[in-house]
Parts: C-alpha cells; structure tokens; sequence
DNA sequence: CCTGTGACTTGCATTTTGAAAGTCATTGTA
DNA sequence: TACAATGACTTTCAAAATGCAAGTCACAGG
C-alpha cells in the first residue's frame, strides 16, 4: 500500500477531511440538510464554488452519495453513507472539546424535513 | 461573544486547527516529541516555515507552551498545555475511524527521550 | 413570454502553502 | 584561530487554495 503522505491513521484522515469546510458539510448532514442551498444558507455561508468541489470530494472520497429526488427537471441530494456517519464520534469529541475551550458555543439543532 | 465564522463549536474548532499540519504538530507533541527538529523529520516532512508558523499559532491559542531548556545559546521546546492535552480523545477518535478505513494505517509509537 | 428555483460553473483577485535556501549565536574540533 | 556543526528559526518566491460575484441551464408556473 502507498499514503501520500505516511502510514498515520490521523495523516490520511487530514487527506480528506483536514480544512475549514468538509466537516461543516460533515455536521449539516449529520443535523438533516440534505440538499444544496441547505447547505449554502449554513451561517457559516459557505462559497458555492467551495460547497461543489467538497461534495464532489466527499463523494468520490465515499463519505457520501448523491441522488436524485425528482425529475424534470433532475435535483440532487446528498445523504452520509455508512462511512460518513462513523464520524459521528470524531465530531461529538470536537464538540465536546470545543463546547469546553469556546465559551459561548452551542451544538447546532437537527433540522426538519417534511 | 463575537464568532469569527458562527457560534458552532465545530466551527470555532476548525478555525485553529482545521488544516492538514495542525493536528499533526500535536499528534507528535502527544507521542512525546518537544523540538523543532523532532518535528521537522516526522515521515511527514512538514516545511520548516509551516512549522514556525503553526507553533506560533497553537502558542497564541493556549494549546502549547514554548519553554527554554538550555541558554548560551538559548533553545527553546515544546509541551502540550492541559488544554492540548483536551485533544486526546479528539486524536483517538480520528485514529480509530482511520484505522478502519485506510487499510494499512497503524498508530505511531511513542518517541523516547534522554 | 417572463420570472423563479435548484444545482451548480466560471472568472478573477486575494490568501495560504510549500520547497529551498539563508540567518544567527554558540559550541565542538583541528 | 579558523572551520564545521547544531538548533531554531526567517526569507523568497512560485504554485495552489480560497472567496466573492456573476453566469448557466433545465424546467415550472403564471
């Protein structure tokens, strides 16, 4: 097997999820928002230009996976595959450091869907 | 309080180190590595101006404390403050999804020292 | 025909990253 | 006394990533 960078677990993590917007697409399904300007009106307000190369990333990466919800026209959405949602302990360690060293901050609320 | 990007914790987490050197800096902190040039040969091989930039970094955020341990001339190391050592589970987290899913990955062992 | 919606794409300026080489004080070696 | 080595950086500059604004494309409704 060859790693880009080494043989760390944590390197090959930070490969693909290692900046400042894939895990908030990350958490976003995680609360619920499936579809694109779910994400875009995050408060975080993240590039659209931004948002389509991570989901492409994401998806090729198997973390997550499109689909169409209706045609004429075709619309997408995304949902976490099983891979995607084993970060959910990696995120809940986050929030909990996070909640503890950023006074102020607070988990996000799931979102609804019809 | 005024966020930088939202009042998400995993946001504000991702602020300071959401990027591919960060955690790696202190990943080798946690296996017991203190000096630049212990940080500089890690299989990685992160350019030394990255790593200036990086110590600087987690010094101004609490997560690292810069201590001189010898003078004439003066050489300075590296330690975890009790708020880096909060990462741990954050680390273990990371290490046991990517464990999973980049085969061949496998936890580096602790560094010794005199 | 005109406007709107959803999911993007394009263009371009700003910012960050990365590789290589340089600096500076002091110590050890010849 | 000169010379190489060590440790912790700094500087330079090209390449890549980011961010903002605007544009596209297919169809649906009025």
């Amino acid at each position: 097997m060859k790693f880009k960078r080494s043989s760390c677990p944590i390197t090959n993590v930070l490969d693909t999820l290692g900046d400042k917007w894939t895990l908030l697409v990350i958490r976003d399904l995680v609360l619920g928002k499936r579809r694109y300007q779910e994400f875009t009106s995050s408060p975080e307000r993240i590039a659209s230009n931004i948002l389509a190369d991570r989901l492409k990333k994401l998806e090729t990466a198997g973390l997550i996976a499109r689909q169409a919800y209706q045609r004429n026209p075709v619309r997408y959405e995304y949902l976490l595959t099983e891979k995607g949602e084993g970060l959910k302990p990696v995120l809940e360690a986050i929030i909990v450091w996070g909640k503890k060293h950023y006074p102020g901050t607070k988990r996000f609320p799931r979102v609804e869907h019809r």
